[in-house]
DNA sequence: ATCAAGTCTGAAACTTGTTCTAGATTAGCG
DNA sequence: CGCTAATCTAGAACAAGTTTCAGACTTGAT
């Protein structure tokens, strides 16, 4: 992986939700760049999210891509990001419909997981992205993992979890990805994710705090 | 990742069980290389793996490095499969001392957790390479993950697991790998980890078949 | 020992991520 | 409007993974 992408320098760039308020052009130019991200994965996976053929694409020059998004997992993070705030739109509209929280959890993976299954070579980019990154990303792969957790949480249904049904939840989130990835690499079915879905999705009933059950 | 790496050549590469058993000179340069790739993993990482590098320090041409291993991510691959044999020999002779199938699964877990962290570098390397893999690679990414299955049902114990218990170790697989990259990176602690591994492996008593017991 | 086939070597070439530079453009401000 | 700092552009340059190739070396069978 090519990345003399180490030295310190000043950091000029756009991105931290702190100061930058992003003009409108500079709005227009991100969500150019995160279009061709998205339409190139689409086409071929990882690999076809070329840095060069993403700013053509998105009429911006080379340095410019590397402004907004300091590397090319950063960007296929991004992208992720942002395609899961989409889906999780799209997940809220139709609430499961299990009986269990569990059921109900396993029902929205299944299907965020069918959703992904429309598009695999952009789910393979952006996985793989998302697990290949190392600490200088962590602050994005944070967020991707925080919403996540959000949908998860949002399918249990539950107003305050218990501390072992959050941690049932990380749990969950760990199967998710790494099912995600076997399925990717064609090391796994579709049928076998749903099984460890459904399996890992079980930690949420026994951990669910049923007083006067013998656990 | 550079990789106009998909052309379909004839096959001359070594490796494959099948044919081509390996002369002994040809067994000392594997070894060497593994070796070599271990130890540049081991000082920084996966990207203080760089191929001109391992084959110069393993006294091998570079288009001979690539000819047993064809790829940076097969090499890495293949350092874990050796990396694992040993540390599944190194398991095995103290067996772990908790009562139940699960405390067994999750102390050799964090054994094994440790070991690691003794060369966090080395398993940085070795993991990314893992999760990064693509279809290329299934077939030793495939045996990685027999041998992880290997060490987890030793620890158990249990002479025929029910398929219930598979598919509980197949999640406690998911959880391994993931919870690893997320101390690798940065963003889980250590104590974070043991919590992963520990909620994971209640799956395992969970799934038990007991007529008539509650443990 | 000899020959053919298969391996190994060294070096150059190619690809793609990343960095750097010099000169346009743009934005915000007085 | 006229500055100045920040941003953007085009393009060259660099790093590391991967491929290629010609020639030297090994191996195994005869």
């Amino acid at each position: 992986m090519p990345a003399h992408a180490k030295g310190d320098k000043v950091d000029t760039s756009i991105q931290r939700p702190s100061a930058a308020p992003l003009t409108e052009r500079q709005e227009a130019r991100r969500r150019r760049i995160l279009h061709a991200s998205a339409r190139l994965a689409s086409r071929g996976g990882f690999d076809a999210v070329q840095m060069r053929e993403v700013a053509e694409s998105s009429q911006v020059a080379l340095g410019t891509l590397y402004r907004y998004f300091p590397s090319k997992v950063h960007l296929l993070v991004a992208t992720m990001q942002d395609q899961l705030e989409r889906m999780h739109g799209t997940l809220r509209k139709k609430p499961p419909a299990g009986d269990t929280p569990a059921e109900r959890v396993a029902e929205t993976l299944m299907r965020a997981f069918r959703a992904l299954q429309r598009e695999p070579h952009l789910a393979d980019a952006m996985v793989r992205a998302l697990t290949f990154a190392d600490r200088s990303v962590s602050p994005e792969v944070d967020q991707v993992s925080r919403q996540t957790t959000a949908i998860i949480l949002d399918a249990m249904g539950l107003a305050d979890p218990t501390p072992q049904q959050l941690s049932a939840v990380r749990v969950i989130e760990h199967t998710w990805h790494s099912a995600l990835i076997t399925w990717l690499s064609g090391r796994a079915s579709i049928a076998q994710v749903r099984i460890d879905i459904e399996t890992v999705c079980r930690l949420i009933d026994v951990t669910e705090p049923e007083p006067g059950a013998r656990e």
